[in-house]
Parts: structure tokens; C-alpha cells; sequence
DNA sequence: AAGGCGGGGTC
DNA sequence: GACCCAGCCTT
């Protein structure tokens, strides 16, 4: 009768194809591996793709060379280096940790796993990918590709982005994790992105096809299960473009929420275009002139309709308000769609 | 358990 | 358009 579970020998096989496929990639240089370059690529990729992080690496590397040239780092020189990525949170924790591990643990990331969770930023998955990949500790790192990995392989039903789903397959990944953990996971990475991709999966390409639970009930393009995503609230965002003297004026966002401690042109979020305008002009006490720019921008749970305007002989509101030119405001981290407004008014400060 | 938090590639 | 990516933190 035919098995429907993967034999106990499958974690070898897919180590054997990794031995031969496995991905070059910029941070899994040299041996043993460098867990400061470890750490940050972990941290870059959550929730982003392989392509999108390289360049960022690359010059994340020259620009803070070691943890404890990132923990001496302004946090607005990290900001400007992590600009475009997303997700900021992620580099201020990055900063936070690095000024934590530089104090307590003499600059070198610590072994210990209640250590390693608890720098701000490591999570469960971060955690078990650093110590078995860094330190060759045997650490599962479940990661949005293991869950889709092993739905397939197993046949699992349930939810992965319920805490029941994860739960499942976290016990059976520690259950079935073999030794040389670090390259196991790595593994399972990158049988992910490359075989096991979500949609249409290449199936003939996987050294697991004859394992495979979902491919043996023909369900390989149904798993994994998950909750569709609920859609974005929209609004209209009307920005002003004050110009003074070759510079032009800037806002500092707060240092908790959406884009936070990044600057912006100043602006307003409403519900209409004719209730922003108003807004913004009695933020800045004058009148909105000539609509010069218009942009939609989309964010995972948000959409911004953005409406530049030039305004004259307004004043500077109180609060984190500066003058900057273009020179200044190339090196100081820009939030969101604000890089491309800056860009495009990059002329009217010439004049 | 659910929601906030970015940006971009891909179909 | 919709989907989804090497997740974490707060509520």
C-alpha cells in the first residue's frame, strides 16, 4: 500500500540536495559563519525577498562593519541606511540590540537561547536560524517556508498563520530536525523559494516528490491553508511644499507608529481633497497655491492618494519642523512615498 | 487571538 | 488588481 507521511529518511535527502543546489548568497560567505552578518540578514529578510535585501547588505556592510560600529551609529544614519526596506521597527530594534549586546555581552551576539530572545527584534524564528546557523546549536527556525514546506510534505490542514497551525508543524519540524541543523534549515529555505515556491510549485524539480503527502492527494496547489488578508483603509494625504532660500520644509514623524522618527513633507491625512487643503492651511497659516504632484502609494494594510501643493509665505509650525536642502535631505531618512516627492521637487529648489 | 507595521515582485 | 515574502511586537 501506498505511504501517503514522508519516510524518517527524507531531512538526509534534502540535505544531499543541498550539499549540490545550495543558493550563493552574500551572507553565508566563510566558515564558520559570521553571526553579526547572520543577525542581519536574518533581521532584513523577515518578511522580505532574497533580491530586495541583497544591495541593502552589501552596503550595510560597508557602512557599519561590525556591532560595534552600529551600536556608536546615530539612529538616523541606520534609519537612512534601512530607507525603502520597510518595516522600521526592525532596524531600531537592529540599532537597540546592538548597543545591548556591545554592553552585556563584550560585542559578541550571546549562545544562549533565553539570551538571543529576549535582544529586542529576535523572535522565536530569528532566534533558531542565528544559533544553528552562527553557533551550530540544534535549533528549529520555522519561517513562513517551513510552514509551507511541511503542509505539503505532511498534508496539513490547518491554518498556518493560526497560532494551532504553527504549533503543529513547530513540533513536527523539532521532531524531524536531523543533525547539521544550520544547514537543514537553510535547506528548507531554500527548497522554499526555489521547489516549494506558493504558487505552482515545481513539483518535478523536488527532491521530495516522492514524500510528498499533497502531491500524492494532488493538493499541492491547495496547500498550505491561510487566512486571506483583510483590505487596506484608504485616505487622501495632502502635503505641502514650502520653499525658503534653496531649502525646503520637513517634518519629523514620532518615534512610535508608522514610519516612525522618519521625516515627511509636512501633511495632512483626511477623508476628502477640499477638507485636507483646509487642514494643511491652517496648519501652516497660509494658502495652498498650484496642486504640482499626485501619487498613490500602497502599503500591506493602508493606501495613501497623495496631493503635493506649493504654498507661499506660509508659516513654520511648531513642533519637529526644519529647513533643508537637497544636499541635506539626501542623508536623512525619508519616509515612504515622502523620497519620492522630494525627488520630484528637487527643480522648484533651485530657483 | 488579532492587528499594526513597507515595499516590491509576480501573475 | 491580489498575493505574499527568511516575522516581531503590542494590545
Amino acid at each position: 500500500m501506498d505511504r501517503i507521511q514522508p519516510g524518517q529518511e527524507w531531512p538526509h535527502k534534502l540535505l544531499a540536495w543541498f550539499d549540490q543546489n545550495r543558493r550563493d548568497l552574500p551572507w553565508r560567505e566563510g566558515r564558520p559563519r559570521n553571526p553579526y552578518y547572520v543577525w542581519v540578514s536574518e533581521i532584513m529578510l523577515q518578511q522580505t525577498r532574497t533580491e530586495a535585501v541583497k544591495p541593502y547588505f552589501e552596503s550595510w556592510k560597508r557602512r557599519f562593519p561590525t556591532i560595534e560600529a552600529l551600536a556608536e551609529a546615530k539612529e538616523a544614519d541606520v534609519l537612512h541606511a534601512w530607507q525603502g526596506l520597510g518595516y522600521y521597527s526592525r532596524a531600531r530594534n537592529l540599532h537597540k540590540a546592538a548597543r545591548e549586546i556591545a554592553e552585556k555581552y563584550g560585542g559578541a551576539i550571546p549562545e544562549d537561547k533565553k539570551d538571543v530572545r529576549a535582544l529586542p527584534g529576535i523572535g522565536e524564528y530569528t532566534a533558531g536560524a542565528i544559533l544553528s546557523m552562527a553557533y551550530g546549536k540544534h535549533e528549529a527556525a520555522v519561517d513562513g517556508n517551513v510552514l509551507r514546506v511541511y503542509a505539503r510534505l505532511y498534508g496539513i490542514e490547518s491554518d498556518i498563520l493560526k497560532s494551532a497551525g504553527r504549533k503543529e508543524i513547530t513540533t513536527l519540524v523539532e521532531k524531524t530536525l536531523p543533525a547539521r541543523a544550520g544547514d537543514f534549515n537553510e535547506a528548507l529555505m531554500d527548497l522554499g523559494s526555489e521547489v516549494c515556491v506558493p504558487k505552482h510549485p515545481k513539483c518535478e524539480k523536488c527532491p521530495l516528490h516522492g514524500e510528498c503527502a499533497a502531491l500524492r492527494l494532488g493538493l499541492e496547489n491547495v496547500l498550505p491553508i491561510r487566512t486571506p488578508k483583510k483590505k487596506q483603509k484608504e485616505s487622501i494625504v495632502c502635503c505641502a511644499v514650502m520653499i525658503k532660500e534653496g531649502k525646503a520644509l520637513f517634518h519629523l514623524r514620532p518615534s512610535k507608529g508608522m514610519l516612525s522618527s522618519m521625516w515627511e513633507l509636512p501633511m495632512v491625512l483626511s477623508d476628502s481633497e477640499k477638507d485636507g487643503v483646509k487642514m494643511l492651511e491652517k496648519l501652516l497659516g497660509g494658502k495652498a497655491g498650484e496642486r504640482i504632484w499626485t501619487y498613490t502609494h500602497v502599503f500591506t494594510h493602508r493606501i495613501w492618494h497623495m496631493k503635493a501643493y506649493l504654498f507661499h509665505g506660509a508659516k513654520e509650525p511648531e513642533g519637529d519642523y526644519r529647513w533643508y536642502s537637497c544636499e541635506e535631505y539626501r542623508e536623512i531618512p525619508l519616509a515612504g512615498p515622502h523620497a519620492k516627492l522630494a525627488a520630484y521637487i528637487e527643480p522648484y529648489l533651485e530657483e
